[in-house]
DNA sequence: AGGGGTACTTACCAACAGGTGAGTACCCGA
DNA sequence: TCGGGTACTCACCTGTTGGTAAGTACCCCT
C-alpha cells in the first residue's frame, strides 16, 4: 500500500513536496481544484481525459491523507462526493507555478506537443 | 531506455517540469551542482549518499540531453569528468525554490526527519 | 604486489506505479 | 426491462524505476 509508508525521512523541502506531488495526475487534480474550487467525483474524472478510476481515487486518498484535499461526502442516493483544495492544497499549487512557468518555457523551446487540458472549452465537444 | 521517449506529450508546463526532474536524485543533484558550480563525479557520488553509480550516470546522461547539466571531459589519465549547470539547469533550480520552501514547511508541520545530506547546509532551508 | 582511486558499463532482479476489466449497490429515464 | 449514471472496490498484469554486484582499463602509492 502507497497509503502508509511516505513522509520522509526527507533530505530536503524539495523531496518533501514532491514526495506529495509524485503521480501522474497528481498535479493536474490540484489544478482541477484550484480551478474549479469544488469537483464531484465524476467531474474529475471527465477533466482528466484518459485517468483510471483506479488511480484517481488511489490519488485523491493520498492527497487527502496528506491534507492537500477535502473530500465532502453527501449521503444520498445516488451518492454524491465532492472534492476541493485545503489551504496547504491552494499553497503547494501557488508553489507550483513557478515551475509550471519554466515547464511552459521548455515546451516552447523544444517544440513538443502539449495536449490541452484546457477546461473552459472542451476539445472535442 | 528512459533516454529517448520523454518530450511529451504534455498537459501542461507542470507536466513538462516533471519530466525533467523526476528521478530519486535529481533534485539533489541539481542542488548539488548549483551549490559548488562544478563537480566531478565521485564528488557527486560522496556528496548524495545512498545513490548507486547506476542511477548517478543515468540521471546525469538524462539531465544532459535535457539540456539542465554540462559534462566536460578531461582525456586524461586517471579520467576526470566535470559536470556543472547549464543557464536552464540554473533557471530550474530557481523555478524549485518556492516548491522546496513549501515543502521545508510540510517538513517542519508534520514533524518529519530530515536527512541531512551533510553538506554545508541543507538544501532549501 | 596489492589496494585504492578515476569514471564508467553491464547483467540481473525486486518493488512499485499504473492500466484493464470486472463487480457492487442503488437510482432514474426511456 | 434495459441502459446509464452515482462512487467506488478488487484482482490481475505489465512496464518502469532503481538497487546490487561485478567487470573494464589505467594509474598512483606503499
Amino acid at each position: 500500500m502507497a497509503t502508509s509508508a511516505r513522509r520522509g525521512p526527507y533530505f530536503c523541502g524539495i523531496d518533501a513536496a514532491m514526495d506529495v506531488v509524485t503521480g501522474k495526475w497528481k498535479s493536474l487534480i490540484l489544478w482541477e481544484l484550484d480551478h474549479y474550487g469544488v469537483r464531484r467525483f465524476a467531474e474529475l474524472r471527465r477533466g482528466l481525459p484518459g485517468v483510471s478510476e483506479k488511480m484517481l481515487i488511489q490519488h485523491l486518498r493520498e492527497m487527502e491523507e496528506d491534507g492537500l484535499v477535502h473530500r465532502e461526502v453527501y449521503r444520498e442516493v445516488p451518492p454524491k462526493v465532492e472534492y476541493s483544495l485545503t489551504e496547504h492544497g491552494v499553497s503547494l499549487n501557488a508553489a507550483l507555478a513557478s515551475l509550471g512557468a519554466w515547464g511552459t518555457e521548455r515546451i516552447r523551446r523544444i517544440g513538443a506537443e502539449k495536449v490541452s487540458a484546457d477546461v473552459t472549452e472542451t476539445p472535442q465537444s
